[in-house]
Parts: structure tokens; C-alpha cells; sequence
DNA sequence: TATAATTTCGAACAAGCGTTAGATAAATAC
DNA sequence: GTATTTATCTAACGCTTGTTCGAAATTATA
């Protein structure tokens, strides 16, 4: 019988499922140990085969910390810029902000991915510059979200915004570190709580109430 | 001639110095390079000796870690507690407060403590504990400012202020990894610009101004 | 089925790690 | 000056790391 539908040019099934499987058990591994202190004999264990067959999908074990780093801040970036877009795009910019800063906090927590970030910082050079620009584009997001707050009028004067986003977002990285899932406080309490810090400190209070 | 001043039971003052050259070398490694990827050789070379002597002064690299580490949390401690002083005892504790945070973020970024701090989280466990329980004390400073400052009705009701003290601190420690000193910024600009949004929002206004 | 391509294994490698121990060197005591 | 204590070095150990490579096993092709 001919064939039903199947990887057909060089991207053979096998060795993607392989692959894939390989991404996952790492980024869990890192967000458990930290992205030193895993081993590709740690890696190979997880992913049930032997660490000189990594080799055949990867060329280094620099190259599979990178792409699991790459995918974790274009996996924050993804949920945060559908966040604002649920939010809908033509609501208030304080609006998106506060669901943008929302989905940042749950991500964080539930990926541990503040750890990931801040292993970044400790990557030998040849691997960092990529992220760090990755990283500047994700801060772009909450610049611009602060921007046109400012832009429309609803921020009080006189806050140097870049500073103002290293604060906010710093803030929720770093409760991320501590966060307790079985305490009282869920994610959006705290970026509620944030946002309430934020309302009344730079946003400019309507006239009434 | 019978002699000038000098260590005289135990303390051998050559091992001393030693030692505390090592702790140095040590810390300065770790601001460096992070907790992990530092190895005996490089302190021991940086220190201008050989790995193996380092065993005449510590029984484990365990221990000069574990030795930097506390000098971290205790130093950081200790300049938060002096800012508090010299802000006066009976200074308004909002006053206090900007003070220890203003020392939090000088001390963090000169010594690039925050790198310190977030490794400790991935110290092993055998090293882990005894330091947390030391930051949880650190924290406890500034939990008891804010909580001061609640007693004498200077915040807005409402707030819960453990989690304002944990962005508060995570803001300040987080800018600390970010912060570039050639940049247009001080730390006491942040410190003031974080105070600001304080201000604005959980510090209850007087009635004019 | 036989053949070829794909995927994994097993075993080894060189290098680097923390640590140990005995031989030196340096500083102090008598 | 000699003896003793203090401090460092040298050299090796056992182990783990990332990586390589040829041989096996598995899967696809015909």
C-alpha cells in the first residue's frame, strides 16, 4: 500500500520527536538545578537514552542551553503579547499594562523562568549577546505600554520611565524568586497589588474620587 | 632585643592575612564569575598560591564559599543598619526607611551582592539554610520600618506590607543587576524615584500640598 | 526480503575538578 | 646556630565533565 502522509524531505519524524523531547527534559532540568550543575549524562538520563546519542541532534551542549533559553523568553514574550492583546488593543494603555505585567508575574512563577533569566547573566560570553538583545526587546514591550500612558496624558510628570519599568518589572522578578504557590497570595493579588502601588504613585488621579 | 608587638598565642598573624586575602580574592571572583564556575585554582592563583595550600587554611572549598557568602548578607546588614542610624532613630520611619533603602541599593550594586544573593538560592542544600534564615532576618529590617511607619497611621490602609516590602527590595535588587554605573543615574536617584512611587501610593498624603 | 539510511549505544579520550599527603621552604623559638 | 612550628609546594588520586567515533540496532525504502 502507498503511503499515507509522513515526513518527507530531510526533517525526519523521528529525530524531531527526539529533539523536542530533549528541549523539554532540559528546560526542566534547568528551572530545577539552574543551568549550571546540569550534565548532559543528567540530560540523557532524563530523556531515557545515553549523552553520546545527544550528539546526534545537537552539535554542543552549548547549543541545547541556548535553544532553551532562546524559547523561554520567547515563550514569556508570547504569553504577555497575547495578554495585551486580550485585553484589547484599543483599551487604556494602564489597562494593558496591568495585564501585561500579569501574565510577566505568572510566567515567571510558573516556568521559573527568573531563573533562567538570570542565568543569562552568567552565560560565557559566546552565548549572551543573543539573549540580551532578546531581553531588550521583551523590556520594549513595558516601555511602550509606560510610553503612551505618558503619551495620552495619564501619568503624573516628572518619572524617568525606563526607571520606572527596571522598578516594576525588577519587582515582579524578583517576588518570582520567592513567590510560595501554597501561600494566601496568587499571582494577580500581587500584580494587583503593583498595579495599586503604581496608581498611586505615577498615574495621575482623575479629578474625583 | 627582645621584641616589638605581635600575635602572640594562637592567632599566627601570616595565616591570618592569608586568609583573609583569600576571602577577598574569593569574593571578588564570585562578583566576577558567579558562585559556580570558580574553582580552587583560580581562587588559589588569584591569591598567588598554589590549590593545594588553600587546605592549610580551609577544610573545604564549602567553607570559603560558605565564609563570602555570610561576609555578604552581614555586610549588607551593615551599612542598612548604620543609614538607619544616621537618618536619626527618631526620625520619621518613612525617612528611615529611604535610608535603608538607598544603603540597600548602594551596597548591592558596589558589591554586586545581588549576584551573591541569588547564588546562595542555588547553593546546595548542605549551604543553603543558614543563609536564608540570615536574609530573612536582613528583610526583617525593613518589614519592621514599614510596619512602623502603619503603627504611626502614615500608609494607606489596605495594603498588604509584606508584599510592598518584597517588591520594594526585588525592585532595588533587581535594578542592582542592570545598573550601569557610566549611565546618567546614581543609586540615590533610584532609591529617591522608588521612594516617589512609595509616596504616591501606599504613604497616605497630608491633608494639603 | 535485502539494502540503505537513520538513530542509539558503548567505550574511550583529554581535561578539569576537589582533595590528600609527603616533601620543602619560611618563620619563629630556644 | 639549631630545633620546631608554621606555611606552601609538588604531585598524584579518583571522579566527573564534554566530546568523539566506530560499531550496533532500529527504521525506512524497494
Amino acid at each position: 500500500m502507498q503511503q499515507f502522509v509522513k515526513a518527507r524531505k530531510n526533517g525526519a519524524t523521528k529525530a524531531d520527536k527526539t529533539k523536542a523531547r530533549l528541549i523539554e527534559v532540559t528546560k526542566r532540568l534547568i528551572q530545577e538545578h539552574g543551568s549550571d550543575r546540569i550534565t548532559l549524562r543528567s540530560i540523557a538520563a532524563s530523556a531515557r537514552m545515553k549523552a553520546g546519542s545527544i550528539y546526534y541532534h545537537f552539535d554542543s551542549k552549548d547549543e541545547i542551553i541556548r535553544t532553551v533559553l532562546e524559547s523561554g523568553v520567547g515563550g514569556a514574550r508570547k504569553v504577555v503579547l497575547r495578554a495585551i492583546d486580550d485585553a484589547g488593543p484599543d483599551s487604556p494603555p494602564l489597562v494593558r499594562l496591568r495585564a501585561a505585567l500579569g501574565a510577566h508575574l505568572k510566567y515567571t512563577i510558573q516556568e521559573h523562568f527568573s531563573s533562567r533569566l538570570k542565568a543569562i547573566r552568567r552565560l560565557p560570553k559566546r552565548l549572551r549577546d543573543h539573549h540580551m538583545k532578546q531581553e531588550r526587546e521583551y523590556a520594549a514591550i513595558f516601555a511602550d505600554l509606560l510610553q503612551e500612558a505618558r503619551k495620552k496624558g495619564m501619568l503624573r510628570s516628572g518619572f524617568n520611565l525606563s526607571v520606572v519599568r527596571m522598578l516594576s518589572m525588577g519587582a515582579l522578578t524578583w517576588v518570582a524568586e520567592w513567590y510560595d504557590p501554597d501561600g494566601p497570595m496568587t499571582p494577580d493579588d500581587i500584580a494587583d497589588e503593583l498595579m495599586r502601588l503604581l496608581g498611586g504613585g505615577i498615574i495621575k488621579q482623575p479629578a474625583k474620587s
